[in-house]
DNA sequence: CTGAAAGCGCTTACAG
DNA sequence: CTGAAAGCGCTTACAG
């Protein structure tokens, strides 16, 4: 331990003339080649050791054309900070890190804010990464088709788009929509709003499956509860205020996502009104927090973590030039007490 | 636009052909050399751009020596997953991620749980990145001093420790259990708990400010009310049922962050008890959440995204080869319900 | 203002 | 099993 001379970082050539054999020796050797004699391995990787040696990276890097990252960009429409602390972007970068770590890959976050993703191919982040996940799509479904022609892999988490020529992964935004709304109407709620902008794709079809829920029962659809909520806590506070002052009748709402959810339910909670009482709430994505919440969420659940995974995955399989075909994750209704169904039933 | 060849990027000898200029010329066309003559520089650009032609960002780092590269590593105790959660975390995140881009850095995360922070210095991370901000010391104080020595400067967040060699950024801990305290006890609480690890180094400096304000109000010490609640939900609500149950009388508690009290909370909220009335909480932290929940909670703020900037300026500084000053940032008591006291006075 | 040339530190066919 | 050698794509003194 102590002993460790505290020398510069030797150079390749340095430690093979320490060894007495030549730089590719002892590249062979310290990449555990078969073609190196045990012995002569020992005595390299006792030396590299010894002197404390290192493989310079960015050498390597440069030689081997990779480096071993993986950059992931969220894909946030409005201010960072604010989306960035969705705890679904934290889970989701957590099921990623995990999964690159597994792999041995290194995950650099690109700085979210853009107004234009093309900008990024430009970008040294880019240059420097093997392959690109991309958390959402934005409303920049073309522009993604433009960067997934360049060398770099890319892998978008995502609704299906027409025309799409990148790799997607996805909810199953649908069947969740449905579920979420579905559910509602069977615990009796018949003016149920819609909480979320459904100029995202992704809201878009919860949003075809909210109306499908609807169309079944025979509710008819009342356009003025559907409320394009970013999300973000400040706006949704404004917006369901907006809607509670407005007086239109209402007595449950479908929620973008579980930050929206918990959001509208202390708006709900400071005008007067009790959730789930007058106003029952369903959330989307399960975040941890969901089941700690007072009340506890009813959500749908997105398996976030595996969702990163399966990112990861895809995007691997993309570095090994294999065809990956577009993966859509199925939608769990998890009923808490948010939504004033009778406890006990499938609660979590 | 759709006129741009989509031809495999060219290298820089091969745009230097087109141009009918040399590779060194190209190079420095590219990084704005006062020395190219503004014409040929503008004929190259126009030539880079209508070939697609970027600079090979491996090749680049490799010669320069540089990445433009800064690694994040968050030292956790547990489970990386449920620490990385706390919103503190990302904050903090946020702030160095702002701070890095305004200097055209990029952002590589390191996997979190490590046993041993040496390890990381064998690998590529490390080796791949031109410094290192380290969130938090965990145990691993002497290690990072070991780190320190390399030649990769670090910056880390934590207390200060004796014998420390490297640059350091953190809270002023004493002054916020001290004042989270004193405040308790202001509202008239006598029987007043602390939740957190004190074998953690920022713990213990906020456990001798609690001391502090206690002697001062000539309330004795109850070694039973200090519980090493680790930062995480889980541990928290059983440690606090644990306590609730031994019957041990309290009636306050000073929490080791704001995730710690959200939950202490929930739990106290379960068991039939009431926050502030029965139990008064104080947070350290204020995350975003803190002002949204329900009690609102006071807390300690910790200005966490100034806190990521002055953690990014520090390490720029070491990189320009100056010597860096410690930073100990002031700490605040932002009152709200959570703790009991009167409303209105210094809420927000 | 521009070019020729050295060299960053590594890996890997190619020989032997 | 090991060595000699080429070359990855760039930047930057050094000349001119």
């Amino acid at each position: 331990m102590k002993q460790k001379k505290i020398t510069a970082p030797t150079t390749m050539q340095e430690l093979a003339d320490i060894a007495g054999v030549s730089r590719g020796t002892v590249s062979r050797a310290l990449s555990d080649s078969p073609r190196v004699k045990e012995k002569t391995k020992a005595r390299i990787l006792a030396l590299a050791e010894k002197h404390n040696y290192r493989v310079n990276q960015k050498a390597r890097n440069f030689r081997l054309r990779r480096s071993g990252v993986v950059c992931v960009v969220f894909m946030l429409d409005i201010k960072s900070e604010q989306h960035m602390s969705d705890p679904f972007f934290l889970e989701m970068l957590g099921g990623i890190a995990d999964c690159l770590a597994e792999h041995d890959l290194d995950l650099l976050l690109a700085h979210a804010p853009m107004t234009d993703v093309l900008e990024l191919q430009d970008s040294r982040v880019f240059q420097n990464s093997d392959g690109v996940i991309f958390i959402g799509q934005g409303k920049q479904h073309d522009r993604l088709n433009v960067i997934a022609k360049s060398d770099t892999p890319i892998v978008v988490w995502g609704a299906p788009m027409p025309g799409q020529r990148y790799c997607r992964v996805g909810g199953d935004n649908v069947t969740g929509g449905y579920l979420a709304t579905r559910h509602l109407l069977e615990v009796g709620r018949r003016h149920i709003a819609f909480f979320g902008d459904v100029s995202l794709p992704e809201i878009a079809l919860r949003f075809s499956g909210y109306k499908k829920a609807l169309r079944e029962q025979g509710v008819k659809l009342d356009r003025r509860l559907q409320i394009d909520i970013p999300f973000e806590m400040q706006h949704a506070r404004e917006s369901i205020d907006e809607l509670l002052n407005s007086r239109t009748k209402f007595d449950a709402a479908v929620c973008g996502s579980d930050v929206m959810a918990l959001s509208a339910i202390a708006t709900i909670n400071e005008s007067g009104l009790r959730v789930p009482d007058d106003i029952a709430i369903v959330g989307y994505d399960d975040i941890g927090l969901a089941r700690y919440a007072s009340p506890t969420l009813t959500t749908v659940r997105q398996n976030i973590r595996w969702a990163g995974r399966v990112l990861v995955e895809s995007l691997l399989s993309l570095l090994n030039s294999q065809v990956v075909a577009d993966t859509t994750l199925s939608s769990e209704l998890i009923v808490r007490q948010s939504s004033g169904a009778q406890p006990g039933k499938n609660s979590t």
